[in-house]
DNA sequence: CGTATTTGACCCGCGC
DNA sequence: GCGCGGGTCAAATACG
């Protein structure tokens, strides 16, 4: 209902919030001890304390960090290039190994493994926040077993299959304006932005780099959700998030009234619900773009910022 | 051929 | 003790 991950919002900074508790996880399989790992997302040191999100949740609460992200921050020119493939300080590659929909979220979440590394029991979780759909809760548990990321498969989440993009159900994009020059434009100055964000990702905020992987699945689903064709995806985002980013009117009421509505819609119809949910991920993607952006900024840890709880914090202190 | 993603079902934990 | 919800695994499909 609420929103949608769309359009960068203006949001702020993304916090990243170490928690932990335990691993508790729930299942016998996925039992994996918290590791230390070096190229841990968000804070390596991160001190086990509440999280507040996992403490929410209720159940099984691991070591869990969570990250929350303002899309906003991320505003960037395309995401595109992006999530096409680099996430530079987060070598680490990320597999999906499931999507469910959460009870009081009109956004399902993302469940993601580590595969760089075969025993590697890294863990996060990617959400939208509900309170503030403009940010995205991207949650780890457990901590990488390898210290480098991997070169491997470097991430190659390869871009959603029409099968599963016929969930994402293409949707119309009604507002895309249609500047095809900005689109070029825009393309090229990413590509640099994307890339200086990674590079300094890389050097400084490791966190960062997570941001960019969660919304690589949602920059996946944007893509098949903003265009027919994956040729005519990378334009169709820049239009739509042209007049977003750059536009850069308090694009949350607008915009969500628009999802909104078509959420709203549609869930009243019955099979609504999912395509909800399935849009509010396609927009996503273009938060994404907006890290990115702000990885470039000269302090990313602006940016992102890393919330850890009360405990924690008068841990470390 | 191999790998990744998606979808469904099952199991477990927590709350009431 | 029951119910709800979350989390993970396994199988199938598609793409590179």
């Amino acid at each position: 209902m609420d929103g949608e991950w769309n359009h960068g919002a203006a949001v702020s900074s993304p916090t990243v919030s170490g928690g932990d508790g335990k691993v508790a996880a729930g299942r016998p399989h996925g039992g994996l001890p918290a590791d230390d790992c070096p190229g841990s997302p968000v804070s390596p040191a991160a001190a086990p304390s509440t999280s507040p999100a996992a403490a929410s949740g209720r159940r099984r609460s691991a070591n869990k960090r969570v990250v929350t992200v303002a899309l906003a921050d991320v505003s960037g020119p395309r995401p595109k290039g992006v999530g096409e493939g680099n996430t530079p300080t987060d070598s680490w590659a990320w597999r999906k190994y499931g999507q469910k929909p959460i009870k009081g979220s009109p956004f399902p979440r993302a469940y993601y493994r580590c595969s760089s590394s075969k025993g590697c029991p890294a863990r996060k979780q990617v959400e939208r926040s509900r309170d503030d759909p403009a940010k995205v809760i991207v949650t780890y548990s457990f901590e990488h077993s390898h210290s480098d990321a991997v070169p491997k498969a470097q991430n190659r989440q390869a871009p959603p299959k029409a099968k599963q993009g016929a969930p994402l159900q293409p949707e119309p994009p009604a507002e895309s304006p249609s500047s095809g020059s900005r689109d070029a434009a825009a393309r090229t100055t990413t590509t640099t932005a994307c890339r200086a964000g990674a590079l300094i990702a890389t050097e400084c905020a490791p966190a960062v780099v997570q941001v960019h992987d969660e919304f690589r699945w949602l920059y996946d689903s944007v893509s098949v959700t903003s265009s027919t064709s994956p040729s005519d995806a990378d334009a169709d985002e820049m239009l739509l998030y042209g007049p977003m980013l750059f536009g850069a009117p308090p694009p949350l009421p607008d915009e969500f009234g628009d999802v909104g509505g078509l959420f709203e819609g549609e869930a009243g119809g019955g099979g609504g619900e999912e395509d909800a949910m399935f849009a509010g991920l396609g927009e996503l993607p273009e938060c994404a773009m907006v890290f990115r952006r702000g990885g470039a900024l000269p302090s990313m840890a602006g940016g992102l910022k890393v919330e850890q709880p009360a405990e924690s914090a008068a841990a470390m202190s």
